[in-house]
RNA sequence: UGCCCGGUGGUGUAGAGGUAGCACAGCGGACUUUGGCUCCGCUGACCCAGGUUCGAAUCCUGGCCGGGCAGCCA
């Protein structure tokens, strides 16, 4: 078979949609919807989930809907419904006027509740949870009817309008469909579709005593909605059954489930669960401490929409069990920042270095272009004076072999400046550089030399007169380990968090155009990385997040020497 | 031991009977007023065994390995 038009390759499931929309099904409409249940922070894996239901529906000309799966009150909360419609929105995408909840459904699933125990499809359960267990038999052995399960229409109706009314105590009984005891599938062995839990539900308040389950409510909301492709994870392959059975005895709209593999990253933790215990732990400092995964996080750390919607198309989507790298994240967000990010001068760790041909107090003010990306991002004055601050790793008194920064005796250019030239180490008692002396040469203004001699590197710098201080966060990966999960036996998961995770700076000197940056606004401190303000900061104490490091070729020559 | 799903370079993902591609990572080089960016090159994969076929990552059979399922969670 050849194919002379080249269709745009595609993942299984929008080809699974195509070859829906190609028979004519649904008359070629596509409709999808994300489903989170408000019991936490989004996080990158929901992202990719986001970005499939959206840019799917899209694609096909269709809508997505964002519903709340609120079935289940104990661990719902309207602060997580909030949060989590704050975090879509800021990753880009719309679903316009349709916000719903699958407690809107709710009397409509009661309804449907009480047309399958008319027909006799449902039951009212009274073995407490543990008998219900043992009834249902094990993986290898099918199950057993439950006595109750042929109780008359009239009395489970009765019942189950009890359960509704409040006449009975949680965990009293429980309605369950009728279908299969001895499925091989377990979740056909007459699942719970209702069960009583006399709790406040965030939305609907206590007018409800009784919810409805997932495997129960989700069909029904997906056909309510007119969802007709229904995107869930691996672990629900089992249920597909069940939630065909569902539309098919209601009679309800077909929407067609299909599940894709989960999402992983190396070096951190992706379920809510576990982010939760580190929060609990205060091994971070909350769901947006910047060394979560969650989107809040990311997006305090200075991540951008762009990046992480990038990403989702990067990593794909498949159905085997898989981990992407961090560093593909990573190389998202770079990629994005280096063309949108102003540049600016930053030094972290500072070294004093007075230029002794320069007058005291005088200020020669320099042109630097923001971003070498776009001339459009045009430039801005950077000042050059007497003292100024160099970074102490580029300075070395005793050099390695491709060490091309500054050490006593050799010439380097300071960036946007002049060429410098060290004549003098000072050090303290210690034997620590604690000052270096040099001269400028006055014809190198702007970086180069009229001569046309070369130096090997260049170097960042801010001048003492008019630089400011501030803290900075450089955060590393939260884990040390790839999988944390994969710890030895007797071992925690928790073993290989990273104590660097995060380094905290103080007294880094940034050149006074940085006091105009806007909190998450990104910078990129040249030669160093890609920052932001941090909403810790305050009027007279500037805090920045390291959102990613410059690649950094030095780096990998240092340790390439080592080994 | 029952049922379901899945195995393509280090990682992720294409491939639908006809030259195994892309991205990230790694390595080398060019360029460079960021040891950044960009550009060029390289390394590197079809779980195994049979079968069908002129031809198999792809279809069939059998193994092996991995994941999921026994909530009144989602």
């Amino acid at each position: 078979m050849t194919t002379t038009d080249s269709k745009p390759s595609t993942d299984f499931v929008r080809q699974a949609i195509a070859d829906d929309v190609a028979k004519g099904k649904n008359d070629g409409h596509v409709h999808t919807r994300f489903p989170p249940e408000p019991n936490g922070y989004l996080h990158v894996g929901h992202a990719t989930a986001i970005a499939l239901n959206f840019m799917a529906a899209e694609e096909f000309g269709g809508k997505c809907n964002l519903r709340f799966d609120d079935t289940n009150p104990t661990k719902e909360e309207t602060e997580y419904v909030e949060g989590q419609m704050e975090d879509i929105r800021w990753l880009g995408f719309d679903w316009e006027d349709r916000l719903y909840f699958a407690s809107d459904y709710f009397d409509q699933l009661y309804e449907y509740a009480v047309q399958l125990i008319r027909e006799g499809k449902a039951y009212v359960e009274e073995l407490n949870a543990e008998d219900v267990r043992e009834y249902r038999g094990t993986l290898t052995e099918p199950g057993r009817d439950s006595p109750y399960r042929d109780r008359p229409i009239k009395e489970n109706l009765m019942l189950f309008e009890g359960m509704r009314e409040g006449e009975f105590d949680d965990g009293a009984y429980v309605l369950r469909a009728k279908i299969d005891m001895t499925s091989p599938n377990i979740n056909m062995r007459d699942p719970t579709m209702y069960r009583i839990r006399k709790v406040e539900h965030h939305r609907t308040g206590d007018e409800w005593c009784i919810y409805p389950m997932y495997d129960f409510a989700h069909p029904v909301s997906d056909a309510i909605e007119g969802v007709t492709h229904s995107l869930c994870s691996l672990e629900y392959e089992d249920h597909r059954p069940l939630y065909n059975w569902f539309l098919e005895e209601l009679d309800l709209f077909r929407s067609r489930q299909i599940e894709f593999a989960r999402f992983n990253m190396s070096h951190t933790v992706i379920s809510k669960r576990w982010l939760a215990q580190l929060v609990d732990n205060g091994d971070v400092t909350g769901w947006d401490d910047p060394r979560m995964p969650t989107l809040r996080a990311l997006r305090r750390k200075g991540y951008t929409p762009e990046a992480v919607r990038d990403f989702c198309a990067k990593v794909g989507i498949g159905k085997t069990n898989a981990t992407t790298e961090m560093a593909l994240l990573e190389s998202c967000i770079r990629e994005h920042l280096n063309k949108s990010a102003l540049r600016r001068m930053a030094v972290l760790k500072p070294l004093k270095v007075v230029i002794e041909n320069v007058p005291e107090g005088e200020i020669d003010y320099l042109d630097a272009g923001n971003n070498p990306e776009d001339i459009t991002a045009g430039t801005r004055k950077v000042a050059f004076s007497r003292t100024l601050y160099i970074e102490r790793d580029d300075f070395m008194e005793d050099p390695p072999r491709r060490f091309y920064r500054l050490t006593l005796g050799r010439e380097v250019r300071l960036r946007y400046g002049y060429f410098i030239k060290c004549t003098e180490v000072i050090k303290n008692d210690s034997g620590e550089v604690v000052e270096l002396r040099c001269t400028y040469d006055p014809n190198t203004r702007g970086g180069s030399a009229p001569d046309g001699r070369k130096v090997r590197a260049t170097l960042h710098w801010v001048s003492a007169d008019t630089a400011l201080d501030a803290e900075v966060r450089l955060y590393e990966h939260l884990f040390a380990a790839a999988n944390p999960h994969d710890v030895p036996i007797g071992g925690d998961w928790r073993d290989s968090l990273n104590p660097d995770s995060l380094t905290t700076l103080f007294g880094c000197k940034v050149e006074p155009s940085l006091k105009d940056a806007s909190i998450g606004e990104s910078v990129q401190f040249e030669r160093q990385g890609y920052f932001c303000l941090d909403p810790d900061m305050s009027d007279d104490h500037l805090v920045f997040n390291r959102t990613v490091p410059l690649r950094d070729t030095w780096a990998r020559i240092q340790k390439q020497g080592t080994r």
